[in-house]
DNA sequence: TATGAATGAGAATTCATTCAT
DNA sequence: AATGAATGAATTCTCATTCAT
């Protein structure tokens, strides 16, 4: 329904987008009216309604943008040459340190899958589950090897990791102490020794 | 305004609480309205107000009602006589298997924090806090003791675990092949030997 | 409806005329819950009802009590032996001061003359028309004799002094430093003075 | 809210002000629904809100319009150049009739008061205090004069006349055998008489 | 006499969306 | 490309009143 040239971020169209996100991670999307969302953009409601088809709509957009980063993102580390477990902990680190960047993201991400359509609905779980898969891949790839433990089912130890990092939009705030990275390294170093092998 | 006897389930204001809880934690708060809740206990709006104030005060008792439940449940474990590193499995995996057991409660919990006025909301957080510190406790007893790595904040640590916990909300169902008891396994497995010393 | 002894003062039904009294003349008929009568009396919603037919009869009583009073102290002044001009100075004097001490009734009277059902109205309006042709007939008694100027209908005289009283309900205030006695005296020099015939 | 051209008459919105104006009038802003309004105006109640932004603020503009009209007829009057017994004259006459022409804005004047905001009331009691006062200028200008009798404090002289002005909506009848003249001219004479210095 | 749970009708207000211009 | 007036359905909440006990 939008006709944004992909990937602008100037533009009513963007500003929209931008404000959108902001209100919708702060107040959630049933807390913010379409009122604000073009108040706060600098438009009026037809501008709004020119460029997107409904509020549901600019969630979708939303979504769209959040899951081609995360896409991306993993698709790059993935695909590397280095050795598992390094491979793992690069892709592990990456998506935390991406999620903080993008924490807004993150926010609307849990909190608003239920006011997509179902159809959009199904398309957000199938990107998901593949990128879940994705990085479950690294993992059994891992307990094949001999490298990671076992006895843990895969699908576990990625539920478990990214719980950890959905949870990141509740608790970390930027004006605290840990930046990302410090965060990475420890989450990291968390997920790589759970997955050791035990020993003695 | 409510006036129940504690834990009361039966009663037109016992019912009203578990379809509240039960319609919040599918569709969200703002999503249900008032009418969807008196039907689905089977009394009018009126009956309704006669027992909450509003709908956010049937938001708040259901928060009370968590809040006290979590709270009970982890303070039994932590002040037990065993071994740090069994207190900490003890506690850990009694709150996946009470998450999974009051998955309702839980999705409440994280999605309808915004919803509580503010009063609330800062009761509802420093209760919380208060529970996070009880945990963290038992992790910080354990790295002093030589027990624990203690190269990763016990803050961290407990974010980590806890983020697991909330995301049980979003992936566990309870028609899958796991029981409680088979996520509290590993869960614990996998929190336990995230803590372990290297060793090399 | 009610079953009152007349004239009741105490007891519950005499406390809750007295606070439906102060309430609906500090906020209005309309803005007046029996939910505040009863609280304010001390008692239940269901007393209330058993004394009360309804809270438009809680007003009925009010009027009937309001028209009372003023009735019965306009007829003393009124069939008094003295000459017409003093008679007419008492009952102004004797007015002003009855309506400050009785404040709270004066604003419900001409507030709340709308919530009255169609038949009381008709009854009020009846007693006030009473009313104010005992006080005109003094005034044409006036100046029929003579004593007062007659090129001014006793009608708009009526309606100009009893505008005056009517408007103490809204400036008048016990804490000020007018007495009741005061603002008696000076009314009452001012209808009189008005009355009198041109001298020139 | 509100961006009526000021005094406009047509138009959605001064339909609904004319509408309100003789709802309020004639059954008090409580009894008074906004359904009721919007319907008598033949719009919808989205209409409505779309221009006021809310029942109350209809009520602040009827106050607005109503003070300012007030405001400028005395300023007028008081400013001119007669001698100070003609000028209060003109002026008693012309509050008269115009409050004779805008009855229904008096009546929700003097009953809707309680319902607007205490900042509004705020404004609106000071801006009635500075009518009385304008008023009281005058009187008490011919008081020291020596052409009014001083025996009476000036303020309980402008309450009083007052009062009969804030009664004519009680009684006046357009219908009646009265024109608004005659009512001015009796209440002028009442006024100006009332005023005179005992003579004997 | 008195209670208090329950009703049901109606109130104000919000809001996403449409459409003529 | 953009405006802003207007809609209409839904929402939360209030309140006088009833009734079994």
């Amino acid at each position: 329904m939008a006709r944004r040239p992909a990937g602008a971020a100037s533009g009513v169209d963007g500003r929209l987008l931008a404000e959108a996100t902001r209100l919708f991670a702060r107040q959630g999307f049933d807390r913010t009216s379409v009122q604000e969302i073009v108040e706060a953009a600098g438009v009026t409601k037809g501008a709004m309604y020119h460029y997107f088809g409904s509020k549901d709509d600019l969630l979708h957009e939303i979504y769209g943008r959040v899951l081609r980063e995360q896409t991306d993102r993993l698709e790059k580390i993935a695909t590397s040459e280095a050795p598992t477990a390094e491979r793992l902990a690069d892709a592990a680190a990456d998506v935390v340190v991406s999620t903080i960047e993008n924490l807004d993201d993150v926010r609307i991400f849990y909190d608003s899958l239920n006011h997509l359509s179902p159809a959009k609905q199904r398309a957000v779980r199938a990107e998901r589950r593949r990128y879940h898969e994705r990085f479950r891949g690294i993992v059994e790839e891992g307990q094949r090897a001999g490298a990671f433990r076992a006895d843990v089912p895969a699908d576990l130890v990625v539920d478990y990791f990214f719980g950890a990092i959905h949870h990141l939009g509740i608790w970390y705030r930027r004006s605290g102490s840990l930046s990302a990275t410090d965060v990475a390294t420890h989450y990291t170093k968390l997920l790589m020794s759970s997955l050791e092998k035990e020993n003695r």
